[in-house]
DNA sequence: TGTATTCATGAATAAAGGTTCATAATGGCA
DNA sequence: TGCCATTATGAACCTTTATTCATGAATACA
């Protein structure tokens, strides 16, 4: 029984292995990195073997996008519990989502615009759901407090994940300069535009305060 | 030569045929129907002849897809140019956009946000950016005028046009109803939204003109 | 009408990569 | 150690469509 144990961990780990593998192959070339025996390869097992973890591609890179979308929709839900305004909660929500995105250009331009799959393409979209159920818990909020203007809270989260997502795209491109000041100061010029269509006039000076967190 | 003409004009009208089987199969039931072999049945020409007329499968739905959104592209583009406040050029250039891309809201869904294969995804970010440019253009007249924050056009242009486009997916979605008088008050809450958030304040208060052309 | 050139046809081909499966290896257990 | 169950292997297989091309029809022109 102890044995078995072991024998269940390696299980585990070897299917974590395959995800990371994957996860990097889409971080270091993106999509079209994404192949089977590519992934395998990388991840140490035959190219068989994936299907005994996956039951396909699409299987696979649901996952993928689960495990790395679920950890940035968790920093945004974090802040959108924290405390403070709704305002200052959204503007700090949404430049956290961009100086993340930015650090792990790659990736994040992966999974928000690069072309793909289908496939892919459609597990995507569950992602940004996510992101915009977040978003549209803080507009609830905002409204409620008197801070926003009274709108529809989903059409407005909408708007503001859309906006933030479309302006982080081009400096999310792979040739993008990484640059960290430039980088900030176009983070915080989305924050401060995409939350302004949600605030009552007039509009509070905001500073975005970073809460990015490894 | 006048015989020769009439030959010519063969190959034009062939040619438009299929680009226009293409488009409608695309509005009628999006990129799953996107095959060459049902377009050249669709289009009354053999499959073989589909590359008479086109390089290849992405090149065809390029042109599909620069005709569609050229028109989509040039609607906005008169408003743009038009007489008015940049801020109401603005709000009616979103307003009309939505309202139109709701008209046609297969098409439109496809256009925008259909999953589909990488080479047709990307022809699909050159009308984003196309789009995108006009609005940069309000946007740099209406800071000029003053009516507008003063901000990088083209960061502001991306989250105006993200910011429409993706609040529009969800009403585009297939089975959303198409009632008239609901997407009509849709339209207008992204549009005021979008656009609000490059407004100085105090805001004008603005009503969308509907400046909708067949 | 004859001939050259262009155009149309659609079955055959090609390519790519996901998926399968017969076989082998491994680990647990008596 | 021998046996069974579980897991790993990776080459072969499939499926799906885009694309080609040998053949035939149509057209322009003398």
């Amino acid at each position: 029984m102890a044995i078995a144990a072991v024998r269940l961990n390696q299980l585990v780990e070897t299917k974590a292995r395959i995800l990371d593998a994957a996860r990097e192959a889409v971080a270091l070339s993106g999509w079209k990195d994404a192949q089977i025996a590519l992934i395998a390869s990388r991840a140490g097992v035959a190219t068989g073997s994936v299907y005994r973890y996956f039951d396909s591609k699409a299987d696979l890179y649901a996952q993928v996008l689960a495990l790395v979308s679920e950890r940035e929709v968790a920093v945004v839900a974090a802040i959108v519990e924290a405390e403070g305004s709704a305002s200052q909660c959204l503007v700090d929500a949404i430049y956290t989502f961009a100086v993340r995105a930015m650090r792990g250009r790659r990736l994040a331009y992966a999974l928000i615009a690069e072309p793909c799959e289908p496939e892919i393409d459609a597990a995507r979209l569950k992602y940004r759901a996510a992101l915009a159920d977040q978003i549209a818990r803080l507009v609830r909020r905002g409204i409620a407090d008197g801070e926003f203007v009274e709108i529809d809270a989903n059409v407005a989260a909408s708007c503001v994940a859309g906006a933030f997502m479309e302006a982080l795209v081009g400096p999310l491109a792979p040739e993008a300069a990484p640059d960290s000041d430039a980088a900030k100061a176009i983070a915080q010029a989305i924050a401060g535009l995409s939350a302004r269509m949600l605030f009552r006039h007039p509009a509070p000076e905001l500073t975005p305060v970073s809460r990015v967190s490894a």
